[in-house]
Formats: structure tokens, C-alpha cells, sequence
DNA sequence: ATTATGATTTAGTGTATCCTAAACTATATA
DNA sequence: TATATAGTTTAGGATACACTAAATCATAAT
């Protein structure tokens, strides 16, 4: 029996996979077994076994050889952890000096040990944000999230002005190159050009004044929200 | 097979076992099973076989039937949780207006997520402090430990002046009573009388200029270095 | 020297989480 | 419709860490 820290609390591991869980259903994938796997780089036999105790513990629903869907509680709890992992991110960035490719593996630990009272505090420093240093919207403690309206920058039509909103947060080094870029949320600029066949995407940044060309990967991870034209 | 974080990561359990060790080992007495399992609220053979463990692990030694000592290792772990423990209780004290009867349950689980760069840099942001809010010193990075001489209350005369060194950081609702009383790390008193058969001891508050009587346990737990007599 | 007592270890379990290998299911394709 | 393939689950095993009950050891008191 693991000490109850909160009203909530179910091990590092379950919590991780409900987060999981959530942000497949977020982007309208069914949660599948090899998804799951996948994100959490486990096991395909091991998440099944997880999925069973989810399961018998009322947090997710499971249609065998289909995949799983989080029951209210669990996403309850997805949401909480998400919180807190945003909130810790953006403390660690604003409070302590981290680098923005640095916060997201401290976080992932320290989201399993954090009280609430703690998370409410440091929301509190940081006069509840509402996005975290990769964009992310961080849901509020009574778990409303929002979520902006945004397109893949692989899927932003040729000629359009965008603002960038939402880059991952897991690869250190994507993120490093990135910023070496210039780009980062809230930062506009132009759709120059796609080359096809997956090829790469041209952009120009308007406060830089300067191009810059994106690999098809990298431009798919990319979330944008178009500007309208301006007269 | 657990995820490395720093040089050392060792378990949850495994980390809280080497500093109840380490304890112990500094009030000058041996480590035995018994103490172990009475400091960390868990069965006696439960801790025999976690001995066995850290015995394997290189991280102390174990004479059968006697107890066992750190080896260099495991010293080396000991000091950096402790450290890590001490630089969290003061960072939620100072920069997140945690209560003193709060800080140590919260560590008590941090310490095993933070990564060393995040104590590096609450350190830093606190200007490396060298004790923690209940007055325990705070080992430096590389491992030094300063232990201030000090005497329990119960063993010091009537008739001397003394500060108030260390206070225990494990129970809230006794931290709570000696806030009520004025007394804290650095409080200056004299100790008017000793009642005998473990009876209470009366002091006297210099600065608030008023008499507190203690029952014998809490004074036990009172750590206090003697000041010179005035001229 | 013997025995009572308390401390310690051993034996046997249980839970959570992971793994690989093998079996099974769903489905797309021929 | 039969089968190949990809996805999933089952079977069987490992590790870390906790527990209770029983056996063993050390030692202090007779
Ligand atoms: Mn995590
Ligand atoms: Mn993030
Ligand atoms: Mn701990
Ligand atoms: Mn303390």
C-alpha cells in the first residue's frame, strides 16, 4: 500500500499512462494497446497488463483488440497530472532559470510527487498561467482545459500568415533547434512555400526578417493558428 | 529497472533507509534492524531484507545480529538526500510560504524526484543556505557537514543561558506548539529549573521577557549550544 | 550453566510493474 | 472465402518492496 498523498494519488506509472491516455484521445486516436506503448516506450504485453488494473480500478473502459477510453475519473485524474506537470514546467522556467528543453523530464518526476497545496503555490507565483512554456494550455484545478483552435504547420496552405501556438515538449534537441530557429510560441510569420512528397516547408519570419526551412517532421509537430490577412 | 537521474538513483525505499541509517549512525548509535524499522515505520523483517539488499549493493555493511554501518557509497548517498531534503524544506519555506510543520512530508517525497540541477539552483536561489528551517545543517555538494556541539535541554543546568540549535522536523503538530511558545532555531533562553523523576523544565524567554514550561519528551527533543555567562 | 527475553533472520506471501515468447484475433488482400 | 499480417492478449518469469508467522541467536538474569 502506497502512502496517499492527495485526494488522488494511484503510483507513477498509472498516472503516466492516464496522461497518456488522454492526449491519444485528445487528438481524436483511439487509445489502442500499441499507442499507448508507444508513447510510454513499454511493452505492448505490459500495457495490456496495465490496462486490465485501469480497468478493475474504474479509470479507463477497455474494448478488447479495440483500445480504451478514460472513464470520468480518469480523466479527472489525467487532468490533474497535466496541470501539475504544466505548472511545474513553467515554474521551473520562470522561477529557476531552467531551459525550455530541460523542464518537461523534471517535470514528468516531480508531477508524481508534488502535493496539491504545492502546485497551488506555485501557480500562484506565477499568477495562474494558462499555457506552459511549450504552449500547452494547463488545465485549471477544478479540470476545464481550453484548447485553441490550431493546424499542423504542414497543413497551412501556401501564402498564409500564422502564429505558432504549440510545439512538443519531449525532445530536448528539437527543442534547442528550434529555438535556434527563432521560433517559439507566439511568434508570426509566413507559409513561404511546401515542397511536396513530404519535403520541406519555407517560412518568413516577420519580426526576424529573415527565411528559414523546416524539415516535413519537424513542420508537422508544429501547431499554428492562421492570422487573417491583413487589408 | 528504474530511470536513471543523476549519477545516483537508487529507489524511493533504498534512499530513505540510507538516511535513517546515516542518522542514527550520527547520534553515535549502531544501526540495528530494530531502530531502522522504528525510524522508518516499517515490519523489523522487512528491514532485514532490505539489508540484505544494500548489503549487496555495496551501500553498508552488515554484521548479523549487530547492525550495520554506510560504507563510503553509501555515506556519499546519505549526505546528497540529505541535502536535497534540507535545501526543499528551505526553498518551500522561503519561496512558497510553506508552513515549518509543512516542508518536511513535502520533502520527504521530492527528494526523490529532484534532479541534482534543481537543488542547484533552489540552492542558489536561496544563496546556499548552511541549515534548514529547523535549524539541521545542510550538507554542501561535495559532502561536507558541519555539526554544531550542542546538548539536549534536558541536560542543560539550571541557572544557564542558552540558543535553541535544532528542533525535529518530523511531527507537525509538535512544531506547530513550539512556534505557539516563541520558540524556534535561534531563539535565546535561560533554564530556570528542572523538575525531576522526567519532569518539566521551566525557562525563560529573554527576548519575550516571559517564563514557558516544557514537559521532559519535548525538551528531550530540544537541541541547545550553552552561551557565556555575562559579565 | 541454564533459561527467559528480546532482537534478528528465515520462510512464505502479496502487490505493482516490467519483460519475452507464444497464442490468438481482426482485417485486408488475394 | 482463405490466408497473411499486424495488433493484442495470455503465459510465464523477474525485481523491488512490503507483510506475518516461525525459527534462530545473543545475552542477561537466575
Ligand atoms: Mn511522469
Ligand atoms: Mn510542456
Ligand atoms: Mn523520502
Ligand atoms: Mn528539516
Amino acid at each position: 500500500m502506497t502512502a496517499q498523498i492527495n485526494s488522488i494519488d494511484l503510483g507513477v506509472s498509472t498516472e503516466d499512462y492516464l496522461k497518456a491516455i488522454y492526449k491519444l484521445e485528445a487528438h481524436g486516436q483511439p487509445a489502442q494497446t500499441t499507442s499507448i506503448a508507444e508513447a510510454l516506450q513499454i511493452s505492448a504485453p505490459s500495457v495490456s497488463g496495465m490496462i486490465k488494473r485501469l480497468s478493475d480500478n474504474g479509470l479507463v473502459e477497455h474494448q478488447p483488440y479495440k483500445g480504451v477510453h478514460l472513464t470520468d475519473e480518469g480523466r479527472r485524474v489525467a487532468l490533474a497530472m497535466l496541470r501539475r506537470h504544466r505548472i511545474l514546467e513553467t515554474y521551473l522556467m520562470e522561477k529557476l532559470k531552467f531551459s525550455w528543453d530541460a523542464v518537461h523530464a523534471e517535470a514528468e518526476r516531480l508531477e508524481h510527487a508534488a502535493s496539491d497545496l504545492l502546485i497551488q503555490r506555485m501557480a500562484l507565483a506565477l499568477g495562474n498561467p494558462r499555457f506552459d512554456p511549450h504552449g500547452d494550455p494547463i488545465p485549471t484545478e477544478s479540470g476545464e482545459i481550453e484548447t485553441p483552435l490550431t493546424v499542423a504547420l504542414t497543413d497551412v496552405p501556401a501564402g498564409k500568415r500564422v502564429v505558432l501556438v504549440v510545439v512538443g515538449d519531449q525532445d530536448p534537441a528539437r527543442l534547442r533547434f528550434i529555438e535556434s530557429l527563432g521560433l517559439k510560441p507566439g511568434v508570426t510569420f509566413d507559409v513561404v512555400s511546401h515542397q511536396p512528397f513530404r519535403g520541406p516547408v519555407e517560412i518568413w519570419l516577420v519580426a526576424d526578417r529573415k527565411n528559414e526551412v523546416l524539415g516535413h517532421e519537424l513542420a508537422l509537430s508544429l501547431q499554428c493558428s492562421l492570422i487573417e490577412e491583413e487589408a
